[in-house]
DNA sequence: TCCAATTACTTAGCATGCTAACTATTATAT
DNA sequence: ATATAATAGTTAGCATGCTAAGTAATTGGA
């Protein structure tokens, strides 16, 4: 398909700007569809991630799985908590640990928020084959993998 | 290559939220490596769309080309400004545009930095073919139209 | 011609990512 | 055994995206 000039060539750097930008849309896409339950951007996302975890991880884990630092969760998390959606519990064995659950209420609201999400994504993802979208996920695991590495060898750390 | 199963079907939205991580450690690494340049993400992203569109154009074609909002740029430019990188200057024709320009110095740094940017990009996108990297970028637009929509649908309009 | 709508830009303030620096707890090494 | 390291979480404050609302200039229709 590239006997011309290849497409991303013209981008420079701009795919990486592209990606910004999709994922902006993406989120305010779901925010908007989501908007009757109250949830931002962020607290959505913490859901459906705790959803995938296990109940009963820590913050640290969920931060992992998001790919976000903990300071941005606990922002989050405080507002889940406050909304009486998710609870944390004091590990028994290390108290440094909190663990979070969702509450009666919160997985209701996981339930709706699935099934919206679920339509969105379909929405969202039209007109792409699942070769090309495959190949995306790929391209952008390589592509995290390939920053990552450049960050450490920029700011020279062993 | 997909007699498994496809890759992205264990992402949920997780492309998206790979999308914004991804953006966000791209923009790093190349924050990083011109560090010595005292630029920030938003200000080498806003200098090198400058370059690719011609001098003298106005804020609102740099936004576009951007892909955000005129208050996000309108920040950005001005530390631009304040550093001497750029000026700004009154239309002739309509006094409500100001048409933005490199300054002598904005050049010389603007030389540094796409030769610096050409060397990380190499390393961001080691190990990605051109039809890869192609495909993303087909992609990415795609997506984009599709949020877009999405978003047109979800907010009601006309 | 002149008032209303539109346009380019700005300002103010929010959302969500980050780093740096703090506390409290646990693990390690002498 | 105890002092030092590391780890989980928090708080404070910055960077950069956004929307809403304001100003000045332009356009357009009565």
């Amino acid at each position: 398909m590239s006997s011309t000039i290849p497409f991303h060539e013209t981008l420079d750097l701009t795919l990486c700007g592209s990606m910004g930008r999709v994922h902006r849309l993406c989120r305010d896409a779901v925010t908007l569809a989501v908007e009757p339950l109250g949830l931002t951007q962020s607290r959505w996302t913490v859901m459906i991630h705790l959803f995938h975890l296990n109940q009963g991880c820590t913050q640290q884990e969920l931060a992992h799985s998001l790919g976000i630092e903990m300071p941005s969760l606990t922002r989050t998390i405080k507002q889940l908590e406050q909304q009486q959606i998710i609870v944390r519990e004091a590990d028994a064995e290390d108290k440094r640990s909190k663990r979070l659950y969702f509450t009666e209420q919160g997985l209701n609201l996981l339930e709706t928020l699935r099934v919206i999400i679920a339509d969105v994504k379909q929405n969202l993802y039209a007109d792409l084959t699942t070769n090309q979208l495959d190949t995306m996920a790929h391209g952008l695991v390589q592509m995290e993998k390939n920053a990552r590495q450049c960050i450490n060898h920029y700011s020279g750390d062993k």
